[in-house]
DNA sequence: CACAATTCAGTTGTGCACAACTCAATGGCT
DNA sequence: AGCCATTGAGTTGTGCACAACTGAATTGTG
């Protein structure tokens, strides 16, 4: 648009590109979240307590760590987040018997049948946005790729991290 | 991926590729979030003070609104990042006299000095995720028209909301 | 001019993200 | 068995996002 064809880029240009693509995708990302913390209200959820749900309406009863892998979320962030899912009587918290350390999630009659509510919530979204599946999937796939690298670069930048272990499951 | 040619999506179907897509976002989102708290740790800024700067440092001084407007957030989250950064001695703030509801955010004489610093910050984030310029600003592309669609969408799905200045100024 | 509506920054309260930490349970190793 | 590093969940503290609100300054209208 901008960008002149024999034009080398200067330092501001590199600057005013960054916070261009920078503020791109975090505004995309907080509209997104906008959109869903709407058509999620009538579910009492947030949108990140609805990805949450979403693992487990699919997967079942999941241990935290498992759950955080999904997710790509720490302890830190789950463990409050999962304990007001808890509060609204969506989710049970049990210790693992066999290993007491891990606690698993398990849905409550109430967080199964509140999947029958959230069925039109994609709908609600697609007919909003107007998109096409196959413009859904191509981004998806883009910004799949996005992390994958980003991932790798903060690793390589991070001084000297312990491994962290590799074996990161794709939702 | 799995979608088979012929096979109509169901419920399940969809609130998988729902959380796919939500996730692939999200994910996209604190991935590129966690590489610039990497590299900009040296700065001593966070990615969002980051943006702020950059407007800065393009722009110059500037009202809390305007500046609001460039980064689409609110006073609710400018008004104390922006007491941190003056707090770090990078900005001041001082009411218009012209019209005492303003505030103008100025670089200080630190806070432009940090621009030097920050020209290597986007060569760093390019250089370890590898991306192509083109490639960039494709993303960057399909992001800004996303945002404009959620927007929208967000907008349609709010029940009775006044209009909220639709002038807003692109970055 | 007076008064009501609007505008702007700031505050409060809730929830998420993440680093750094605690603590108990576990598993490997000698 | 005894010791110690590791693992898993949770807590604490900081910062961001956003809704709802406050209060002061300004603007519009009669």
């Amino acid at each position: 648009m901008t960008q002149q064809p024999a034009a080398p880029l200067d330092d501001q240009d590199f600057l005013r590109l960054d916070g261009q693509i920078c503020f791109a995708l975090n505004a995309a990302s907080r509209a997104f979240n906008g959109l869903y913390r709407v058509v999620l209200k009538d579910l009492g959820l947030t949108y990140p307590q609805y990805l949450v749900m979403l693992v487990l309406w699919e997967h079942g009863t999941m241990p935290v760590k498992q759950l955080g892998r999904h997710l790509r979320l720490d302890s830190g962030t789950l463990s409050p987040l999962l304990k007001r899912l808890e509060a609204a009587g969506l989710i049970r918290r049990e210790r693992s018997t066999e290993d007491e350390r891990s606690v698993h999630a398990a849905l409550t009659d109430e967080g199964t049948a509140l999947r029958a509510r959230a069925v039109e919530v994609p709908r609600r979204i697609a007919a909003a946005t107007g998109f096409e599946l196959e413009e859904i999937r191509d981004l998806q796939t883009r910004l799949s790729r996005l992390t994958a690298a980003l991932d790798a670069a903060s690793f390589d930048e991070e001084p000297g991290e312990e491994p962290r272990g590799g074996s990161r499951e794709e939702l």
